[in-house]
RNA sequence: UCCCCGGUAGCUCAGUCGGUAGAGCGGGUGACUGUUAAUCACUAGGUCGGCAGUUCGAGCCUGUCCCGGGGAGCCA
């Protein structure tokens, strides 16, 4: 029994084979008078390999009715190709039948809509576009990790199920084994101590308060896991489950969150440029014709950095007409925000030192009292990529912002505890792993970059 | 959740003035061919998103609900 081939390793070839046996789904088939044309594909690569069957081949009759989507296991040789587009084929000696596709299969070997494809998400990896963002979203969570383990960063796994309802970025799905058609009450309302943890219990929907203790233990650290958000967002951003990575560096102030923030963004696009290139091209193709200048453009120049108070003035005097008015101290709106990253400066931009009123308690506080240290990352197209800022390391001052904001500081006890016992300046950011994977394919919908998304109203699959 | 647009064959779409539906691709059959989304001929295939209404008559008009897309908010 000969050993299975890779058809990515076949069409690398150096040499003719003189016995191979490869697997593979049927893209398409051709039939000849005297043989017939498989396009086999096994998904290790985007190329299929042409398998050329000749009619006196046992079960000939069989596999001439073979339509897109069977799948097949071939023996044969590894031969140079006669025809013109490729320069190895597979003349097949053998051929087993392992699973016959219908002619109902709902992938034809023709472009399908993306909303198409999204409701055949357990069979869209077999189309060329979805195996090729599913390659490269796995070969992108592996150079996130090599990233971060290259520069001693520590991966840590912060949990999914929180007791904390303080994390304070979103709405957050409930977590319960209570029968909910007799929810156990006291005094009218729900009785959590009744519940698996006593407490109520939620997803999370940021690692970040959790990786800040082994931040300010372990140094410089991240997260990369699920996260969730219950908000009834309904845009091609948004997913209730998507993957974050959050990196949190001790001894670290805002300027060195936005060197880190641009040199990750930066790495993860050479990694795809070099290490997904097949892939790549067809979204340059297909996708977006502008994806490869987009890329060229983001590895080869510093991010803008721009104080918000700057990023206002420059909206003020750009004469633009925006539909909703710009003003120091509401946020920018995402007409805001696309201007300035795809009209003003065409590359991305960080906006620095937000007013303190419109970002979250645990960012830290600058000498003017009126901003705090926060960061945002803005790409053309996509947007906000990144959001981080320096934390808040004063015991004093964390604790007031907490208690100004109407928080409990009760229920961060722990929190405030890594600020009461040898708290040092540190700071980190968030990064949403399907918007990267949205700028570096040109895709344009979040739930085209995700296995099997999920959104407000929708949980097949 | 709000605003705008859409839902017609397996897929992508056309459908005029309100008069019971068409094309291309895909499927099937056959022809032809070292082919490349092959080509050519023939053929099957429809609860026009659901419900209610207006009308002699609704794919088309009205209401409502569901689903999808674009934009906005929330944010990653």
């Amino acid at each position: 029994m000969i050993e299975r081939t890779k058809i990515i390793e076949l069409l690398k070839s150096e040499k003719e084979q003189e016995s191979v046996l490869l697997n593979g789904w049927i893209r398409t088939q051709r039939e000849s008078k005297a043989f017939s044309f498989i396009e086999l594909n096994d998904g290790s690569c985007l190329s299929n390999i042409q398998v050329i069957v000749d009619n006196d081949i046992g079960g000939y009759e069989d596999i001439v009715k073979l339509t897109t989507g069977a799948a097949i296991s071939v023996t044969g040789k590894l031969v140079a190709s006669m025809g013109q587009g490729q320069k190895w084929e597979i003349q097949a000696s053998a051929i087993e039948i392992m699973g016959i596709a219908p002619d109902d299969f709902p992938l034809q070997k023709k472009r399908h809509t993306d909303e198409y494809l999204r409701t055949i998400a357990h069979l869209r990896p077999r189309s060329n576009k979805y195996s090729a963002i599913f390659r490269m979203r796995s070969k992108l969570s592996f150079a996130i990790h090599q990233f971060f383990q290259e520069r001693d960063f520590q991966w840590i796994h912060t949990p999914i199920i929180t007791g904390s309802d303080c994390e304070g970025a979103g709405e957050m799905f409930n977590v319960t084994t209570m029968d909910l058609n007799n929810i156990p009450k006291k005094d009218g309302k729900v009785d959590y101590e009744q519940c698996f943890f006593g407490k109520e219990a939620s997803l999370t929907v940021s690692g970040q308060l959790s990786v800040e203790t082994f931040c300010l233990s372990l140094g410089n650290v991240y997260t990369f896991g699920p996260t969730f958000r219950a908000e009834n967002s309904n845009t091609s951003r948004h997913m209730s489950e998507f993957w974050m990575i959050e990196p949190e560096m001790a001894f670290a102030d805002l300027q060195d969150d936005m060197k880190l923030g641009q040199e990750f963004v930066q790495y993860l696009i050479k990694y795809t440029m070099e290490e997904c290139a097949e892939d790549l091209e067809l979204f340059a193709k297909f996708v977006d014709k502008n994806l490869m200048a987009t890329l060229d453009n983001i590895v080869s120049n510093d991010f803008v950095r721009l104080p918000y108070t700057d990023a206002v003035d420059l909206l003020l005097k750009s004469n633009q007409k925006f539909e909703f008015p710009v003003k120091w101290g509401s946020d920018l709106q995402s007409e805001h925000e696309r201007f300035l990253t795809e009209k003003h400066f065409k590359q991305p931009v960080i906006v620095y030192d937000y007013p303190k009123d419109i970002k979250a308690f645990y960012m830290r506080m600058n000498d003017d009292e009126k901003t705090v240290a926060a960061m945002d990352i803005l790409v053309p197209a996509i947007g906000e990529i990144i959001g981080g800022s320096q934390r808040e390391e004063r015991y004093d001052v964390l604790k007031k912002r907490i208690n100004d904001m109407g928080f409990d500081e009760a229920d961060y006890w722990w929190y405030l505890d890594t600020r009461k016992y040898g708290t040092v300046p540190h700071a980190g950011f968030g990064l949403g792993f399907e918007r990267l994977l949205m700028l570096v394919s040109g895709i344009s919908n979040i739930r085209d970059v995700i296995p099997f998304p999920r959104t407000p109203k929708n949980l097949e699959f």
